[in-house]
DNA sequence: TGAATTTAGTTTCAATTGTAACTAATATAC
DNA sequence: GTATATTAGTTACAATTGAAACTAAATTCA
């Protein structure tokens, strides 16, 4: 028998954007004030720090971001000087964006603080049940791209 | 061992939070142009539809939304007819908030949409894992408070 | 009681956000 | 080879958002 009555609080999707929301609210007040940086700053930080010489449309790909953010993320990271940009010879329409001396610093004392977090949040869970969450996301995530 | 490279495409508080905004994304694609309606709006609806009778207060603290938005969707939905307020006879500072005939109307076509689409959406889990991802958001709130 | 605090809800303001329209460069098709 | 379409990235604009300051009512406490 299906469900004809919404109970909100029994309605997946909306748990789902209620637990989400307060993580990602607690981990970015880790890291916002100490730091002056927002959500997509960092993760384009983050980004660059694992894939150096990537391309702006590269991180929009991969973080699953609008490319107007990320493009203002670039500026503005640019422009305290964490990052640098050099055109691509081949094609002038692309950056290559690296980090900085200074955006390297900011990533290496983020990204323990993001790992710890993490760490920390997920000793909520057994073992057994951060993969199955981890299977569960990646199954959520297929059936979005079919949707 | 420690983790100690963050891999933003394996970081939990991340993938969550894109597969999260994909589905509520996608949901309010569901009924935000039919409707008229955005996901505050819906969601103020939607705890009125289960609880007539309730302040926005009460609202803020079941939905985990922030008051001023709650405060605007509640005039909004005024403005629209949908929602009727009364103030309590024992406390001025509150209002009882309850649906109008046309806002229990538009409740009663868009649950049955959440429903489906929720229904839709789970055909990616077995039972168990839906289950399991039931305990594992649980499990993450209580973490939450604890912090 | 009356002053100080708390609570419900609103308003103001500035920051963040996404859609759409745009520029510039490259790739494709004829 | 030139016209057309696509791609990378930016800008303009309007809507959404939340923090902070505010009003009005209720509660606490001295």
């Amino acid at each position: 028998m299906a469900k004809t009555t919404l109970h909100l609080e029994k309605f997946l999707p909306y748990r789902l954007s209620v637990v989400t929301n307060r993580i990602s609210g607690a981990l970015s007040r880790h890291y916002a004030d100490r730091f002056g940086i927002g959500i997509p700053e960092w993760r384009v930080i983050a980004n660059l720090g694992r894939h150096p010489g990537i391309t702006a449309n590269d991180v929009v790909e991969q973080s699953a971001m609008d490319k107007v953010t990320v493009s203002r993320a670039v500026a503005a990271l640019e422009s305290k000087g964490l990052l640098a940009r050099k055109r691509d010879i081949n094609d002038k329409r692309k950056s290559r964006l690296t980090l900085s001396a200074k955006g390297q610093a900011v990533h290496a004392e983020i990204a323990p603080l993001a790992l710890g977090f993490e760490r920390d949040l997920l000793t909520a869970l057994s073992p057994d049940e951060v993969a199955q969450l981890e299977r569960i996301i990646d199954k959520l995530n297929g059936k979005m791209d079919s949707l």
